[in-house]
RNA sequence: GGGCGCAUAGCUCAGUUGGUUAGAGCGCUUGCUUGACAUGCAAGAGGUCAGAGGUUCAACUCCUCUUGUGCCCACCA
């Protein structure tokens, strides 16, 4: 087989996927003598195409998974899709819009149909790119929230906790974004500065005709958003600010509108902040809202579902966008002489998390889930480590939210989710009068009051299947619930629902194939899941509500690690996003270097939860060393066939020193590497093995071997590289079952069908003289100093003559090796001498000379100071350590021990270069 | 306003129970067309571990403060 002196990975890359789905090597399945190891994947959206982040939190998860099943677990990876309720929308909206058409020219099943399409042919892009990845998920179990199955459990979750009085639906201020026309969650409304003004408008005081004439005739507020004036209904004053007292009988006037506010105390009024009044808007600000329903206020709203300005606002701004009514209003306050100042300041404003759009909040009926009960379990799961976060600051993070968690509003008034499983009994709604369905209308309907939160259930059923008769009146005019639910609201069930739980109650669309009993043992072996690894984004979101779920319809923690990774960042340090433009395409890097490329670089960058900063050059590191690996295995196969070597299993009666050195750093690496992976310190483990390959294996050994290429040495040859591949493997997988496969059609060894079913090495006994061993370290440290002697005297690749004093029972050394230390370091010949005229280095065995005339004695008395010099300061510091007497007192033997062995032999070392440095003299 | 991080070589970062006169990758300097690899090999320069205190026999590592910097949460209009 002819290899090229490069690697390329297009084939080898798409060959071994194939193989590995081809063999179901990504299944996993229930064994009683095996643990289970699990993942559950962070679904990603079906309009999602692989970026960077993906790559990141997919490779980790990959290693991991590879990594357990190599140890021998039955490792689970689930994967799946989320149908990204507001995104997909959007999506398919937009290609609707090309068209020059709105979904509601569709109506709503059309425009569901045009979703489905759009999910059938473009919700499986991420799961192709994913597997170019090389994601071993088990990609038979592969589910999407919107399956009908899945609906099952989230139709069980809805009615369970209504049941429990845990959801309910009423009137409250929410996030709402006036371009989704749909309601959000706080967590979905993230607060982002924004610059903008705070304005003085005055609001003129009518007193009773006999009042003192200290009062002004008008009062100033401020407001960062004036066109909310015109539904104000109050304005509020602190009750210990003595400056307002005397409003308190007086009628202030809204100007324009000219209605009368009433004026109330409250202590959420700061004092110090604007002029310490505030005009209180119910309709139209949370804090509004809360002192509305406080002292019983009157709701105004002024704006319809797009941020119009509706009739509430006076038939001057009706129909006009918020912001063009801001304006105009402000037009006229300043006409009429009303705005006392403004002044230029950041507002932290909500917006829509997807697609920007700043929040307006607006009271409608929204549907909720009461947070403070199911935290409860989710808390102290956490507080008890039962669910560990890495890195462990995460921990705080999220207790401090679960602490001071709210109410999580649940219904999106969208066309593409699950539609709540509610439905309304018009006959009932009709005889109690205060409900109707369409919210829009509802809020309409809101001018005059908002009574009470609570609305009565009269009318209302909840149910897990489609009921044709009011249970209450026994009428059939029923009618479902038009909201959606928010798209996390089935995202929080994924650890479990993937497993078809609730296995099929009075619902089940299960498809035929799914058999129940073998999916309830898979939930018992593989729940809870071992970890759960995302980006903090999606902590609160996800993370902490999956938790609560899984406390609440499992009875126990859905995962017990919650791994935390950084972000993907650019070269500057700037997050990456594709409105930025800044970017690097995962597949683009792939096609050009690999996906081992890809992967290896991203894990040998990636340390444990800090954020990465990436560059295309970044990926050059994975790249040379796929092309380092796949070089020597090109080398050691070459030099197999070249000697017509038969190699089999490792023998370890025929190995020398040297073979054991590196046998024993590859123990070494075995061990470390192993340790790092269990605590998902990958990046650790990653540069751990690779330099041992490169630096130890590639650098020493095998420059070594390689002009001895017998079987004893193929063997030790081919085995570390086995091992060194399969713990390669995790990380990059395609290049390591490549030559996995090539070592088994290159030599006589037994080995499994694929690298990734292989398991995981385990290190070497080996009967290590420790004379022996440090003869052979001395030997490899004289070789660098013999190289380094050489640049110093400016002989770097010339061939000179080496001159030998053994000063111990080590003759048989030089001998042996000889071969090989000429030419590592490009030495002549190698002459063992009784006699040197001149020493340039020496240590415990022996001292060596080249055979030279002239040397320039400068550079090489340099070159001994400098280290005599760096031997004194760290005698010094050593010495300091020795002479203090509480050091020796309290510091632990074996480090004071140790503190006397570097002494011992730095002086030592001092002293033999102080005499060759006489030498010279 | 509250909370959480970060500050180590020119750049990007490791350094996990305190004991190395501090490591890597890239970049830089010097020398190598050595038949596996120039996507390579050898040698090298470069750091008072942000600053100031403290704890300790011992601090890059623990504590406090300062400075700079980033992120998250929050109803000061």
């Amino acid at each position: 087989m002819e290899m090229p002196a490069q690697y390329n990975p297009k084939e080898v890359e798409e060959k071994a996927y194939r193989k590995w789905a081809k063999e179901k090597l990504f299944a996993a399945s229930v064994a009683e003598n095996s643990d289970p190891f699990s993942i559950v994947i962070p679904p990603p959206n079906v309009t999602g195409i692989l970026h960077m982040g993906h790559a990141l939190n997919s490779t980790i998860q990959d290693v991991m998974i590879r990594f357990k099943g190599m140890k021998g677990c039955q490792s689970l990876w689930m994967p799946g899709t989320d149908h990204a309720g507001i995104a997909t929308q959007n999506v398919v909206e937009r290609n609707l819009a090309k068209d020059g058409l709105k979904k509601e020219d569709l109506g709503r099943d059309k425009f569901n149909e045009k979703l489905w399409e759009w999910t059938n042919s473009h919700g499986s892009t991420i799961i192709s790119q994913l597997k170019r990845l090389g994601a071993a998920c088990d990609w038979d179990r592969t589910r999407f929230t919107m399956d009908d199955a899945y609906s099952d459990a989230i139709k069980e979750v809805f009615v369970t906790l209504y049941e429990k009085g845990l959801i309910y639906k009423g009137n409250y201020i929410i996030n709402w974004c006036p371009r989704c026309k749909t309601a959000l969650s706080d967590e979905e409304s993230p607060h982002r500065d924004i610059d903008g003004w705070l304005y003085y408008i005055k609001y003129p005081v009518s007193r009773p005709e006999a009042d003192n004439q200290k009062a002004e005739s008008y009062i100033v507020v401020a407001t960062t958003r004036p066109e909310t004036m015109l539904g104000d209904t109050a304005v509020a004053i602190n009750p210990n600010d003595s400056r307002y007292d005397y409003l308190k009988g007086s009628d202030v006037i809204l100007p324009i509108v000219n209605r009368k506010l009433r004026v109330i105390e409250d202590e959420a009024v700061d004092p110090e902040f604007g002029t310490g009044i505030v005009k209180v808007t119910p309709a139209h600000d949370p804090i509004d809202f809360a002192m509305g329903k406080k002292h019983n206020l009157e709701f105004i709203n002024i704006m319809n579902a797009d941020a119009t300005l509706n009739d509430n606002a006076t038939a001057m701004f009706a129909g006009m966008d918020r912001f063009r009514g801001r304006q105009a209003l402000l037009d006229i306050l300043y006409e009429k002489k009303l705005i006392e100042k403004k002044e230029p300041y950041k507002i932290a404003a909500g917006h829509c998390y997807r697609c920007n759009t700043i929040i307006e909040p607006w009271v409608s009926a929204q549907w909720f889930v009461k947070m403070k009960p199911l935290a409860q379990k989710a808390i102290k799961v956490v507080e008890d480590d039962e669910v560990k976060f890495y890195p462990p600051r995460w921990k705080k993070v999220y207790l401090n939210w679960m602490y001071d968690i709210h109410d999580w509003c649940i219904s999106r008034q969208i066309w593409w989710g699950h539609r709540l499983p509610v439905y309304y009994c018009k006959q009932c709604l009709n005889q109690t009068g205060n409900q109707t369905i369409d919210h829009r209308q509802q809020i309409v309907d809101q001018n005059s009051k908002t009574k009470n939160n609570k609305e009565s259930n009269v009318g209302i059923i909840v149910s897990r299947d489609t009921p044709d008769k009011c249970p209450s009146c026994g009428g059939s005019d029923l009618v479902q619930e038009e909201d959606v639910l928010d798209t996390w609201f089935s995202s929080w069930l994924w650890p479990f629902a993937t497993f078809y739980w609730p296995f099929g109650k009075t619902i089940d669309h299960r498809p035929q194939t799914i058999d129940l009993e073998t999916k309830r043992e898979e939930l018992s072996y593989f729940y809870p899941t071992n970890i759960l690894v995302t980006a903090s984004e999606i902590l609160f979101f996800w993370v902490a509500r999956m938790i609560m779920a899984g406390m609440e319809f499992m009875g126990e923690i859905p995962f017990r690690d919650v791994l935390i990774h950084g972000t993907v960042r650019d070269e500057y340090g700037v997050k990456m996003s594709k409105s930025l433009g800044n970017t690097i395409d995962p597949l683009e890097i792939i096609d050009k270097f690999g996906a081992d490329a890809l992967r290896f670089s991203l894990m040998f960058l990636a340390a444990s939860g800090s954020d990465i900063y990436l560059s295309e050059e970044k990926f050059l590191i994975g790249r040379n060393f796929c092309n380092k690996i796949y070089n020597s295995a090109r080398f050691l196969f070459l030099k197999i066939k070249e000697n017509n070597l038969v190699v089999d299993n490792l023998n370890l009666d025929s190995l020398n020193e040297i073979d054991r050195w590196v046998l024993k750093e590859l123990n070494q690496t075995i061990e470390e590497a192993s340790k790092y992976l269990e605590s998902y310190r990958i990046n650790e483990a990653t540069k751990r093995v690779y330099d041992f390959f490169w630096h130890t294996f590639c650098d020493w050994y095998l420059e070594i071997v390689k002009d001895d290429f017998t079987l004893p040495k193929a063997k030790v040859l081919i085995h570390t590289l086995i091992s060194t591949l399969k713990m390669l493997h995790p990380i990059m997988p395609f290049i390591t079952e490549e030559i996995f496969e090539a070592v088994g059609k290159n030599t006589k060894l037994t080995q499994e069908s694929s690298i990734m079913v292989a398991s995981w090495p385990r290190k070497t006994e080996l009967n290590i003289d420790a004379r022996k061993e440090e003869i052979t370290k001395s030997l490899f440290n004289t070789i660098k100093e013999m190289r380094n002697i050489k640049t110093d005297l400016g002989l770097g690749t010339k061939k000179v003559k080496l001159k030998i004093k053994i000063t111990s029972d080590t003759k048989d050394v030089w001998a042996k090796n000889e071969s090989w230390i000429k030419r590592l370091t490009i030495l002549d010949t190698i002459e063992i001498c009784e006699d040197l005229n001149r020493v340039l280095y020496r240590n415990d065995f022996w001292e060596l000379n080249f055979d030279i005339d002239d040397i320039d004695k400068s550079t090489f008395v340099a070159s001994l100071d400098k280290k005599i010099n760096h031997a004194k300061g760290f005698l010094s510091k050593v010495s300091k350590k020795l002479e203090n007497k509480r050091f020796i007192e309290n510091a632990p033997g074996d480090t004071v021990e140790k503190e006397r062995l570097k002494f011992k032999q730095t002086s030592a070392q001092k002293s033999r270069l102080q005499e060759l440095r006489d030498a010279f003299k």
